[in-house]
DNA sequence: TATTTTTACGCAAACGTTCCCGATAACGAT
DNA sequence: ATCGTTATCGGGAACGTTTGCGTAAAAATA
């Protein structure tokens, strides 16, 4: 099937003008007499005339659109960031594609790739969790592609980044624990080398250590897939309620990994919070409906993206190479329930 | 910024050959001697040459992407869905363009213009709850512009068409209510017109005739943004409650609508399944977390995002126009947790 | 050797748009 | 009458690529 749209050439032919007469009068041009630009509206509105976008892309050498690189967007945390870039973006004029990498190095090099080629002015990216080495971004962003970062960053390129406070919610969330009387806390997270990894453990050691509470290397599990294959997790799990000295409760580093826990702990018959007490990073705003009502970190989601995206379009729009580079670090949230407090069980 | 990549002149230039020699050695046209392929290619290789697609776009009047609109991303049936249309569309050579409605009539029509100016070879469409008047999908269409629609459609178009079983879904969903007991079911749903909610309303006043209960139009309460606003949702369940004869148990017709709907006996203080029983259609794959676990009706969004994006792709690279339409039934899945059944005080 | 065929490449148009240059006419000023 | 202005419009190149057509040189044929 093909679809014909209406050209510039079209309308010329048809009012007997020539197409850049044309051009200047659907732009209103001051040097077209209101009579001819009344005739030119009037047409292009009757035959409902669009400008075709590609044929500006290439001459303008820009697209007007940027691409999104995200994991996975069936993901609280993602789904409301791309909210957030969309609000923005739209309101720019600016057309979003989003792409998922599934935690794939390969599928990500690909997406690069195929999105750079010049079919956006920009890219906004969370870092797959199977990336170690970053030259297919340094490559792009040193030819001048545009690049933000936003969740999962690297430090190796020097660019606007847009994250959470990580640190200071994973040591929030543990010494929310510590508080509630619990020891011996198990830690779940994702891919050790990921940015979002590095930060909660260590505002999760932090807290360990301003309350006397001695790090142990068992309690921390790594699942590389970050909750999005339940064996993983559920492998996670197994290991650290075979530790000696069992843990009393959980702190989950991830949006799916909080809830792929709370399957595997259900499936494994694990009372929460008796058997053991959770707290989660994680975007759900189901979490008060869970059984029981489950405690989590919440990330201002929709504003990183928003945020994220301002940068990425004022490097875009910027005349001049851009030099001076923001680390913006928003703060998180923290929602207290059931899941993460003694019962009176326990307490005893 | 600046973003300059490397164009076919640059490697004509740099070589010696002309702009139509590199294209056709880059092709591996017959009429060009080997010697000459080589060096091209090689050439081409070193300095990491990508054809620009938007200058074949122009020339091709094609794009190699689809265009996706839904409502909401945030959505577990339309994420799922997404992530099956993506599985096929790459696999096919085609990008996806993810656009979101947010159920609003004039942002869709916002959404549909951009991206038919000639950005997208073909729509696949989830028509929005503010939607009564198809014209401007049916103009586009008209004009040769593919679309096929999914999950939310309308008789007013004749194309492909591919849905869940909404019908058998809602019957079964409804019966498995009325078997367990009970028999004063409220039923709580998307804007009236839409072609979900109207399958669904015939499964489930089908299932009560078969059964011979009487069909009570008060126990049906339609919510026009499809359980996004909360407010919506606790006013409908209020008038439920308010009815003399008290509703025993409830089918919510929609994803967020049942998700919102447990939020808000939640909030009411109403206990599941005691003072009201309930399934629902939803995608979430986090019922068994719920307090009571949730009964779902599960719609194969995956496998429905498929079959729609073959069919759109057919339609695309179809050489002569398409007049035969295909109008796909994929089967729900019902699966039944604690929410739905009378528990022994209930049963007294 | 003369002619035809093949090989290997270049020229230029086209896709839809913008924009730099001109070009033409009307008109007031000299 | 001649000139410079101004207003209004058209021609054509350019963005990067493909492709039909033309053509020189080389090879094959007569």
């Amino acid at each position: 099937m093909k679809f014909e749209p209406v050209t510039i050439k079209d309308i010329g032919k048809a009012l007997g003008l020539s197409t850049s007469t044309v051009s200047r009068a659907l732009r209103g041009s001051y040097e077209i007499s209101s009579e001819t630009k009344k005739l030119v509206l009037e047409y292009a509105e009757k035959i409902n005339y669009r400008p075709n976008p590609i044929a500006l892309s290439l001459k303008e050498r820009r697209n007007h659109s940027i691409g999104i690189i995200v994991c996975e967007i069936a993901n609280n945390f993602f789904s409301q960031a791309i909210n957030g870039i969309e609000s923005i973006a739209y309101n720019r004029g600016y057309h979003v594609i989003i792409s998922q990498s599934h935690e794939s190095f390969e599928r990500e090099t690909v997406i690069v790739d195929h999105l750079a080629s010049r079919s956006v002015d920009g890219l906004l990216v969370s870092i797959s969790s199977g990336t170690t080495d970053y030259t297919h971004f340094k490559q792009l962003y040193e030819k001048g592609l545009p690049i933000v970062f936003f969740d999962r960053v690297t430090s190796e390129i020097n660019t606007h980044k847009v994250i959470a406070d990580n640190f200071k919610g994973a040591y929030d969330a543990t010494e929310h624990l510590i508080k509630n009387g619990f020891k011996r806390i198990g830690h779940i997270t994702s891919a050790p080398y990921l940015s979002i990894s590095m930060e909660r453990l260590e505002g999760y050691k932090e807290a360990l250590r301003k309350n006397n509470i001695e790090f142990d290397e068992k309690l921390v599990q790594h699942c590389y897939n970050g909750g999005m294959i339940y064996d993983e997790v559920e492998d996670a799990l197994s290991k650290i309620f075979k530790l000696k000295q069992k843990a009393d409760a959980l702190f989950t580093a991830g949006d799916r990994l909080t809830t792929t826990c709370m399957q595997a702990l259900q499936k494994l018959g694990k009372k929460i919070p008796d058997d053991i007490a959770i707290i989660g990073f994680t975007n759900t705003n189901l979490g008060e409906l869970f059984h029981p009502p489950l405690s989590v970190v919440r990330q201002p989601a929709f504003e990183i993206g928003q945020v994220a995206t301002e940068l990425l379009i004022s490097m875009i729009e910027s005349k001049r190479p851009v030099t001076e580079f923001e680390n913006k670090v928003l703060q998180t949230e923290m929602i207290v329930r059931a899941s993460s407090s003694k019962t009176e069980l326990q307490k005893k």
